[in-house]
RNA sequence: GGGUUCGUAGCCUAGCCUGGUAGGGCGAUGGUCUCCAAAACCAUCGAUCGUCGGUUCAAAUCCGAUCGGGCCCA
């Protein structure tokens, strides 16, 4: 693969991915600077992750954004495929969901897809993919959800309630829609052909606009779903897609659940993560410390810069320090190592704890069928 | 239901026709080098060849059955 090129689909992502092309490549719409000014205005408070661009792009935002000035609400939906224990990248997305719903006091649902890893990874049992289902919605109650307003969608649970707007999706896509859509071949299975509308159901389950906070590789789904939208009497949903978070390893490609050594666990304890980041994390410091004091470091590529700034920093002038003294070699690797493992740390200390208490909190949030 | 094809270490794969206890690539691990990581170099671990049975002095290699995957047809 060569150096311009990228995949980006819902179970592959591959490559140094070059956003613009990418939003080129699938027709979203890039965050203009008016669109940010209006959120901020909304939201009053200018939010790290947009500013930094770690969200990116969307479709059609903006309509949501009017019609909540006019007084039409909308709801939040966002997910995740269980294939495995949570780690820090999951996040972004959640906590950004979790903004949202605290500006814009709107309901979320919470959609864990069992049923899809199950048909998409030939390893795993549909038993241990509901087993992480249950197990990664601690981490999203951890991050302090209100269950009045929040719900979590298990498929192979909420099979009762989705399976009617799914069939209702389900009918308006056809094959060759999910082939273009997704490259599917005569060896993908029928569950794989058929989940999409699944994944769509969400959109529909309440009676008003949805707004997506997702990973923007999981995009070709809600594509497919906003196109049929109408067809079935409902809204197209909106979407507001964040960037792929690296790889501990470093850049091409996001991070996996299932490369132990790429990846932090929400559970991995101080040492693990101290470990882990010294030992694997890709680093943009030069071969030694004279030509580093000299030549200074390139925080751009170094994984742990970027997830400062993704996630873990979200004071703007302690990560421009950061990152002035890091180019001019004033920061060494191994120090900037050393602020990024205390970030995670104080971090996931408290998330651990929250994910206790969550295990006690579950039952409140998961969706009762109808 | 019929046909066909495949099943070798975590992954990809050579060997099978011309039977004599398996070779490579990626990965992983350790080391050297680095403030770390990467790269580079050195080294190491790892499969008894889907399963069961048969033929043979000897089978991944031949035969049969069985399980599993893929494709085609019905």
């Amino acid at each position: 693969m060569s150096a311009d090129e990228f995949i980006v689909t819902p179970w592959h992502v591959e490559g140094d991915i070059d956003y613009d092309k990418l939003i080129e490549k699938f027709g979203t719409q890039k965050i203009s600077p008016e669109l940010l000014e209006k959120i901020k205005t909304m939201t009053s408070e200018d939010h790290f992750m947009l500013r930094r661009g770690i969200f990116f792009s969307h479709r059609e935002m903006n309509r949501i954004l009017e019609d909540y000035e006019k007084g039409k609400e909308f709801f939040l939906y966002t997910g995740r495929g269980p294939s495995g224990h949570t780690h820090i990248g999951h996040l972004v997305p959640w906590v950004f969901a979790k903004w949202l719903q605290e500006k814009f006091d709107v309901n979320l649902y919470f959609q864990l897809t069992d049923d899809e890893k199950f048909f998409s990874k030939s390893n795993l049992t549909l038993e241990e993919t509901n087993k992480f289902a249950y197990e990664n919605a601690l981490d999203f109650i951890a991050l302090g959800f209100n269950p009045e307003k929040t719900k979590i969608i298990i498929n192979t649970k909420n099979i009762q309630t989705l399976y009617p707007i799914a069939a209702q999706v389900a009918k308006k896509i056809n094959f060759s829609n999910t082939k273009a859509t997704f490259g599917f071949t005569n060896e993908t299975n029928i569950g794989m052909i058929f989940y999409t509308s699944l994944q769509s159901a969400p959109c529909f389950i309440e009676d008003k606009p949805v707004l997506i906070p997702l990973g923007v590789d999981q995009d070709p789904h809600f594509r497919l779903t906003r196109d049929i939208a109408q067809k079935i009497g409902k809204h197209k949903p909106a979407l507001i897609h964040n960037i792929m978070i690296p790889a501990l390893t470093g850049p091409g490609g996001k991070m996996s659940a299932s490369e132990e050594k790429g990846t932090i666990y929400t559970t991995d304890s101080p040492d693990v993560v101290k470990k882990k980041i010294n030992k694997y994390a890709f680093s943009g410091g030069q071969p030694d410390i004279e030509q580093h004091r000299k030549l200074g470091g390139n925080p751009d590529i170094d994984v742990s810069y970027q997830y400062l700034r993704i996630f873990f920093e979200p004071d703007d002038s302690k990560l421009k320090k950061i990152y002035e003294d890091y180019k001019s070699g004033k920061l060494l690797s191994g120090e900037l190592k050393a602020i990024l493992i205390e970030k995670i740390n104080e971090f996931l200390k408290t998330h651990q704890e929250k994910r206790e208490k969550a295990k006690q909190q579950i039952e409140q949030f998961l969706l009762e069928n109808k």
